[in-house]
DNA sequence: CGTCAATTTTACCAAACGGTCAAACATTTT
DNA sequence: AAAATGTTTGACCGTTTGGTAAAATTGACG
């Protein structure tokens, strides 16, 4: 018997706690978000959820942290070998598939950043920003290399992450004023124009 | 004494309240504003504050009416006579003013359809769907006169729309990975350079 | 100045909230 | 099967929250 050990029934309960926090943090941000909403959506009880966690603040930064590796992942694949522009366009197809088919990771993130960050301020200034330090040093070489249109890559990828979230952020938005389902072949095919035409060298 | 007469202090009131309610309601989201924040913040008791409004949705939704004019005035400018590139690109670049010179309407709007709109839904979906169907008759006759390159008008308004907010919304991020204050001026060469060459015909 | 209406405050309420505790119940281990 | 450990629950607590009632204060006006 381990110190560590997690049972059947911790790992099972973890998900679940995991599955309805996501859930409801993303649609109703930290402080919307209540113990007996995420209780009852993962089918416990609320002291029965505090035996897992012991605040609604370590659930909340349980989920954001174990999350973000996910969400920065397909930034992390951009490839200094690869070729620019191609790169550049597979990472945007990614995030944009991410924002359709993680539409909960999106607003949880979403939801944070608007209101401040104030519980991932500190990753954000380090974590993320140190890759993306990485990225504008790629992307600074292939515009030396006239491989790249002369544009700031810091505000490339604000424009790949703003363009792309919002499909998933604002999606209700989107849905009233077009009133359909959001369509990201759409949203593909006029990504896909605005990027090749943006940063052709 | 007519019936709805406003008088001095009533107005005076108001507009502190008005004031406090943004700053309040684009901080934190309408579920985590609260009453003695905002009536601190307005320099007013809790129940002075009720004495105006009758109660918290009701100063809510005071503050998004209210401020829903001002922020689709620029998209309603879009002038059918003039040249569409310079069109599209003035309101481009008024948008992002927009962002820079009010965020807190800026943020106030992304808190509430983040959370999927649950307040201003129906407004989205009559007033914003008309306005935009409007314009997007515009670029569609733009297009098919050859003017504008062939482009999902849609999703151009969409673009426009997340890319210059990004810096209000997400304003917080941005400073995070590049260490520095948000260069609206920096943006606005970008934008300028993104939306000019994804327009050309 | 006196009167009436408008405004503000004090004291309060009920519900919702995050969280605790000890007892009850399950499960695993010996 | 007993003991030890792990899990769940019901009852509860202090605080915060949106909101109310009525008294006290201030301002308008003849």
């Amino acid at each position: 018997m381990t110190e560590y050990a997690t049972t059947r029934i911790q790992r099972k309960n973890q998900a679940l706690i995991f599955e309805a926090a996501l859930d409801v943090f993303s649609s109703f941000g930290f402080r919307g978000a209540t113990l007996d909403q995420i209780a009852s959506t993962a089918g416990l009880s609320k002291p029965n959820l505090l035996y897992y966690y012991p605040s609604k603040e370590a659930i909340h930064s349980a989920v954001l942290t174990k999350l973000l590796h996910t969400w920065l992942a397909p930034l992390r694949e951009l490839d200094e070998n690869g070729d620019p522009i191609e790169e550049i366009l597979l990472y945007v197809i990614n995030k944009l598939h991410a924002a359709r088919d993680l539409p909960r990771e999106s607003r949880l993130f979403a939801n944070e950043i608007v209101q401040g960050a104030p519980r991932i301020k500190s990753i954000l200034e380090t974590d993320l920003r140190h890759l993306v330090e990485d990225k504008v040093r790629i992307l600074r070489k292939w515009i030396k290399q006239g491989r790249l249109a002369k544009i700031d890559p810091y505000h490339l990828i604000f424009s790949i992450w703003s363009l792309t979230q919002h499909y998933a952020d604002f999606d209700v938005q989107v849905q009233a004023v077009t009133g359909q389902e959001t369509s990201f072949d759409e949203a593909e095919v006029f990504l896909n124009h605005l990027y090749r035409r943006m940063l052709a060298p």
